[in-house]
DNA sequence: TGACAATTTCGAGGAACGTCGTACTATGGA
DNA sequence: TCCATAGTACGACGTTCCTCGAAATTGTCA
């Protein structure tokens, strides 16, 4: 009844805000890995139940949480659902190759 | 006198075992980055007294453990002194991009 | 209205991490 | 030979992090 939106408004960080530590800090976790590269493969908007990863809703969300934070991701609310996509653009930007690399590892 | 080198061999991963996440891990600590960022900025072997950080010497040997493991810096014993230097070239052949993506980062 | 589906919040347990001080080893010079 | 120097090894302590389950929130659809 309260229009008290408790979901957290869904706050990103502007490319001025990013740092390479938060984002290194974003990437250097494996199931966080395979959000970004199946995030990267899909070129599209992902909802989270979309993404395959072994762990439950409630790490997923704590994980999604990190990568918003840090400037990796973006999320776009729509109905119950919740659309994430990467941000290619800034990170390119920011940090020329970094994103690239990453990807280019085998496996 | 006798030969045994109770020193840990200086065992470094070949390029084959390296692994994207552990250099990510290994790049995700400010004292790391920062070591990083000298030995890059220097381009010659630099001592571990060389290096300017903000820790204990204690924890500087970990810290140079840790980027070591992960194939980020290579060391090479003399005398006393150890010289560190940075992995470019295999970094940059697994993981085009990564290492100049992050030190494209401003500050 | 009521049930269901999608996701978040909260709290807690356990593992991993960064830090330090102290003790130790090894090398080189006086 | 003795001492200073460069760096490592070993615990130990506190903090951060990953994980989960249970409860709560929000929107959709019948």
């Amino acid at each position: 009844m309260a229009a008290t939106t408790h979901l957290t408004p869904l706050v990103h960080p502007e490319r001025d805000e990013m740092t390479v530590e938060a984002v290194l800090r974003a990437l250097a976790d494996p199931v966080r890995l395979a959000i970004v590269r199946q995030l990267a493969r899909s070129e599209a908007e992902v909802s989270c139940g979309g993404l395959e990863v072994p762990v439950t809703k409630s790490t997923l969300t704590h994980h999604l949480g990190i990568l918003r934070t840090a400037g990796v991701i973006a999320g776009r609310q729509d109905g119950t659902t919740r659309f994430n996509s990467l941000r290619r653009n800034d990170l390119d930007e920011l940090f020329p190759g970094l994103l690239d690399g990453v990807l280019a590892a085998r496996r």
